[in-house]
DNA sequence: AAGTGTATTTATGTATACAATTATACTGAT
DNA sequence: ATCAGTATAATTGTATACATAAATACACTT
């Protein structure tokens, strides 16, 4: 499911490697860019490139001016409001997920943790962080509402800057892994209180470790 | 605040015109469009058009394939998972505002609810729909967070055309009007814990009231 | 030296021409 | 009649030229 062999736009890509680029923090809050900078440096012309930008300032990641583009980002306080959210309704999505889930979609999602769960003894942080982001994407998805897919995706991908230190703690890494397993395990078993018990438990972990650290 | 004296631009205006025929259930859903289509209807070229497209499909309120564009706009059951979300979030949101309003914003969100209140009376459903939804808007805006603006705004404009219904009911416009009033003193009071419990109170009247109706 | 008005530069906004992909219609064979 | 293959048409994707508006630099006045 969603192979994606179809060729991505050029617009799509730049707007991925934009997109990862300021929420990884290569681009600082507040720098400049304009789109002739980015016509030069990405080797494309404008216009799959304002689409790109258009896409990011609705959700509001830039700003664009008659100066150039502000880069915004993601703030501290955007986090906490941020984990906040996640904490009322992400639970909501995995009891959903777990009592219309597929075999199929059982599958796909069991893969994606045991690969998470594979590179975090490895302590390969960039593959934990994929496939820990992953997992979450997976349940909103399996979720079956394009209402919670499209209200949790954008606050999920928002933390991925903060998300590095996360990953790359041992003990987090290898506790994170021991509470997917569990969501996991209560989606799989179809027992939606449990699965919505866990997923809350583990956003409030996950808000506390992350919160906790300052800016 | 927001004046916006500054001309805006022509994909801001196609875009705004474009979604709310779509929420209000002017395009039906399923309907197929094409770019070329709307440059003639429009009378503008297909540049601010495809801008305009671009941010509707990421909103999902159209689905863009090479056979054109297909117009998705709102279900009977995402209307379920809005109001599931905004009922665990929005009274946050007032809280926010309760405790952090200015004098100035204050004196903005009466003069909204004072015109709500003005219309409902005159049973001018129009009016009572734009005054109702500008009341809320201003409530996320001034909670100062944006990522509950972001989160909130997108679900609450796509209740739109099912609110049409609701507005139309002379006594659930006057209830409506004084749950208003509730959460407005109560912010105004600076009283966050009274100001999220009408508003989340507010939300489920709302819900029960739309949801009821079946689709 | 400070401020104002103006010219210039630089940025995004818009229109249009061209490319590439995909859906559709049509023709022919079985 | 049905299906496969192919040609055609229609669609979105991309590049570029032009328009417009704002920021900046600079000269001039006071």
């Amino acid at each position: 499911m969603e192979m994606d062999h179809r060729t991505v736009s050029l617009a799509e890509q730049i707007f991925d490697r934009l997109e990862n680029e300021i929420l990884s923090g290569y681009y600082q809050r507040d720098e400049l860019l304009t789109e002739m900078k980015l016509v030069t440096d990405l080797g494309v012309s404008r216009t799959p490139i304002r689409e790109a930008l258009h896409r990011l300032e609705q959700e509001h990641l830039i700003d664009i001016t008659q100066k150039g583009i502000v880069v915004l980002g993601v703030t501290q306080k955007d986090l906490a409001d941020i984990f906040e959210i996640r904490e009322r309704i992400e639970g909501i999505a995995s009891r959903m997920a777990a009592e219309r889930i597929t075999d199929e979609q059982l599958a796909q999602l069991r893969e994606t943790l045991e690969l998470q769960e594979f590179y975090v003894p490895r302590k390969d942080a960039d593959h934990i962080k994929i496939y820990d982001s992953q997992f979450h994407k997976l349940i909103y998805r399996f979720s079956g509402s394009s209402v919670y897919y499209d209200t949790l995706m954008p606050l999920h991908k928002k933390v991925q800057k903060y998300r590095k230190a996360s990953v790359e703690n041992e003990s987090r890494a290898v506790q994170s892994a021991k509470e997917h397993r569990g969501i996991f395990e209560a989606i799989a078993a179809h027992d939606g209180a449990k699965a919505e018990q866990y997923t809350v438990a583990h956003i409030v972990n996950a808000a506390n470790h992350i919160l906790k650290r300052g800016n």
